[in-house]
DNA sequence: TATGAATGAGAGTTCATTCAT
DNA sequence: AATGAATGAACTCTCATTCAT
């Protein structure tokens, strides 16, 4: 969670902020985060900050983008395999696990942060956000229709279900804790499966 | 989420602050509600508040300790009934579901602006939440001891993964959706038990 | 043009920042003074000023107020006189440019910073504007229907003519030059007089 | 007063670039009006305007250099004119209305805009001001001596009273108005000229 | 002749808190 | 028990200008 950023070296300007701001979103919170402490923690000036983003609120924007962008390309991936609905969707859920995991910083702002964009932004976060639901929840209805899953619960609650746990994993998970990611995210996706048995 | 605060009427002034702060810290924010705001909403002066908290951080943190009372007090009733375990998980399950809609305000407040206390104030709150992740995961062993839960999942991961969706309904519950309170609290609890089916 | 400010004394807070305001807008301009300056010149913090006034703009918009008012004032009483037109005329013609002398440095803000005010003050402090320039031509009017001046000239050209001089007195008028305010009175009002004579 | 700019065309780049700074300074002010958004109307870079002039404030000392450079030739050749100083008179001061009307966004510069030149810069514009005030004050003077004008008011009076009502233009000549700029100059000629009659 | 990234100082404003009354 | 004037530090953001290319 605390990863050192390059101030100086080699990786432009513009990256080197938004990986100063990520992890200081994560670690502060968004209001708490000033723009000084950014510029500071990626070695450049407010000048620059400025140069590169309209405003503070467009960097907690482009870590959202980023992090939508990956998690929307590797659900569609897997959710588009070649295989039966069941194992398409254990990997899906399990996949959400590790990728989320992995960016613990990103996870942690966005499920926390997100009120603080303005009306205009947080609605097309949201509508993005939506796009990814839906693409989840048709998995879990492809196998509803197929008589493979219980039709007892919702799709969409079965998904608001499962996204809990992963949005929650940024308050509990350790990454020096008991169980590896891998075997975090077999398991959380072994809950959906087992619940969702006929 | 929206419920009119008695600005002037007959109930004490502490309360009347403690329910503007709680209304206002889950529109907007905790960094993002200024007391002066709180005061106004109160329908009293600065001073006043300065009188009865010592910080705007003791209000938030009169929040916690709040929900958190109530939800240790009716977990522990329902775990201390004298019903199979089965049946006391589930009903433990949908009540904290229940219980958390009915105050969808303190909820969304406490996941999201937990950091925003002091470390010395924010220990003890996480040692209370500890304290009822240990009773409800109690519950979870009990029934696998008892051969009636699967002991595929281990009992922390499984309550984290209810909490987990539970943590997550101030983002999606609506009061005018297509479910009521009772309904989705059903669906979770029943989610949950399904998993936990051998 | 640069009395110096009680900074300690007994004048009261909002007055103190109110003078030192307008005499620092008239010196440098409205843009050009910061809310340092005011603050430091007036004896007080940033936050006394906030305390009294909600910004920046609202100490120049109450700089126009008062002037308005005063002259406004003047000229209803100099109109409502019981005396010949022509008399009135002269009499509120002087006045206001023995007025204007008497608070150069409002004056020189007036004519300097309107276009700094918000659209909506702006329009506010337009339409009292208006006002005072329709007694104004009133009066021109009334001479011209009694037959005693001139109608070679549309009326409002008359009392723009009159104040575009009243408003020009800031850029050349000096304390220590060769005419008394009175005199430079006596003389821009005959000037207006002789240029109505039939 | 808002002319298009021509952002690419054939003009070169340096009028380009005065051309969007008159503009843009009539309309928000000198302080309002940033260096981004005069190159932006003009459809250059920052770099392209700090080749041609030195500073900011050199556009607008190029602004008054152009318009005192106008109006004196007008002057002059009206003055020197061969014809009875009653009409040569009549003839300056209604030009100079016309002029005005015709450049009012460098009048409302010029009149509004003069403290914000340097020291150095301010004194020689006031230098060249004063010139063109002394050869109008010339006029007046001569019908004087002449026995043509009334000498009831001092010269230099006069002219501040006539030029007072050419400043004031920019506050409330709008060319959709009742009368023609050439209307308004007559007048405002012929006010000058009745109040000089002796 | 022109670019545009970067600077660094300073702008107006907000705010939790204190304290004399 | 309660007021509200006043503080002072921190906040986000703007801007004229420079300079390597």
């Amino acid at each position: 969670m605390a990863k050192a950023t390059d101030t100086s070296g080699t990786t432009p300007v513009p990256q080197r902020l938004l990986a100063a701001a990520t992890r200081l979103f994560a670690e502060n919170g968004y209001d708490r985060t000033s723009v000084q402490e950014i510029v500071e923690a990626a070695g450049v000036t407010k000048g620059a900050l400025y140069h590169y983003f309209g405003s503070k609120e467009d960097l907690l924007q482009e870590v959202y983008a980023r992090v939508l962008r990956l998690q929307q390309e590797r659900l569609d991936a897997f959710a588009d395999a070649d295989e039966p609905i069941e194992r398409r969707l254990r990997e899906a859920a399990a996949d959400v696990v590790v990728t989320t995991i992995d960016n613990l910083d990103d996870a942690a702002i966005f499920f926390r942060s997100m009120h603080h964009l303005s009306p205009e932004k947080n609605k097309q976060v949201r509508a993005e956000r939506r796009r990814y639901h839906e693409r989840f929840r048709a998995l879990v209805e492809e196998g509803q229709n197929a008589g493979v899953f219980s039709t007892a619960t919702p799709a969409d609650l079965v998904v608001d279900y499962h996204f809990g746990s992963v949005h929650h994993l940024s308050t509990w998970y350790r990454p020096d804790g008991p169980l590896t990611q891998q075997q975090v995210a077999d398991h959380l996706a072994d809950l959906l499966l087992r619940a969702l048995r006929p």
